[in-house]
DNA sequence: CAGCATCCCGGTTGATACTG
DNA sequence: CAGTATCAACCGGGATGCTG
């Protein structure tokens, strides 16, 4: 059943050690899936471009530095356009690129996984805990 | 074309503030996924179980602290069985279980998407640093 | 062989306060 | 409003040395 996925896995993590490049796929999206505020950022853009503040009071509990590190980071890479408009207030907008929407298929059966398995992964961590005492 | 993804994603992130959660089922695999080491071994295992040193010397550049480590997260999770023989010299097997091997499938199509649209991202990094220049 | 104990370092995360 | 500046805290991660 899973040796399709073997062979691509094994492409990627066996192949010719480019697991350990920088610059191997694998690495770059698993470097920024694996961020804390990545996810966050494009759930709360799939239905719409929003404003600094907006997407702030969305995400909940995220410091602007931060926040502003994660945008920069996506924006670097594609995933999100920064509109600024001269005016005062100042006013940004952020959207995600066709290529930001992209990304939340592979999100979204990674999440349908979580969703459907995380209740196994609790029962194990209790398990195990059970046993080792 | 989002619309699917939208409302899952939403589902996760915007519905009750569970993206907060630390138990959360997005967190708890995220974080799992996000880690450095966790692919690679399951990249490692999909093939069959495998020794300390042999996915040691497989996944190369992984100290043995931070290997164990990581193995046990994952025993601990339900994704890999430790079998330890009691001989001497000691031996040890790791293998997944058939929740770590259902995790290939969701890994594979982040993977498929890195190697699809990692250009893409390249890309976009270059633009933009040209662009600051 | 497998892996635990210890020490340590650097980068990342975050809270707080301030500004164009 | 949309950040930047600054400082403090926190691990992830690695090197080394030792044991059952």
């Amino acid at each position: 059943m899973v040796t399709k996925q073997a062979a691509e896995l094994r492409a990627l993590t066996e192949g010719r050690g480019n697991a350990f490049d920088p610059d191997c796929p694998t690495r770059v999206v698993l470097d920024r899936i694996g961020d804390k505020w990545t996810v966050l950022v494009i759930g709360a853009l799939v239905d719409g471009p929003r404003r600094f503040t907006a997407l702030r009071q969305h995400i909940g509990g995220v410091a602007p530095k931060v926040l502003t590190q994660t945008l920069r980071a996506m924006e670097r890479d594609g995933l999100l356009t920064r509109t600024v408009y001269a005016q005062v207030p100042p006013r940004v907008d952020y959207a995600l690129t066709d290529l930001g929407a992209s990304l939340g298929g592979p999100i979204a059966v990674l999440t349908d996984w979580a969703e459907l398995n995380v209740a196994k992964i609790l029962a194990a961590r209790d398990e195990f805990v059970a046993q080792e005492a």
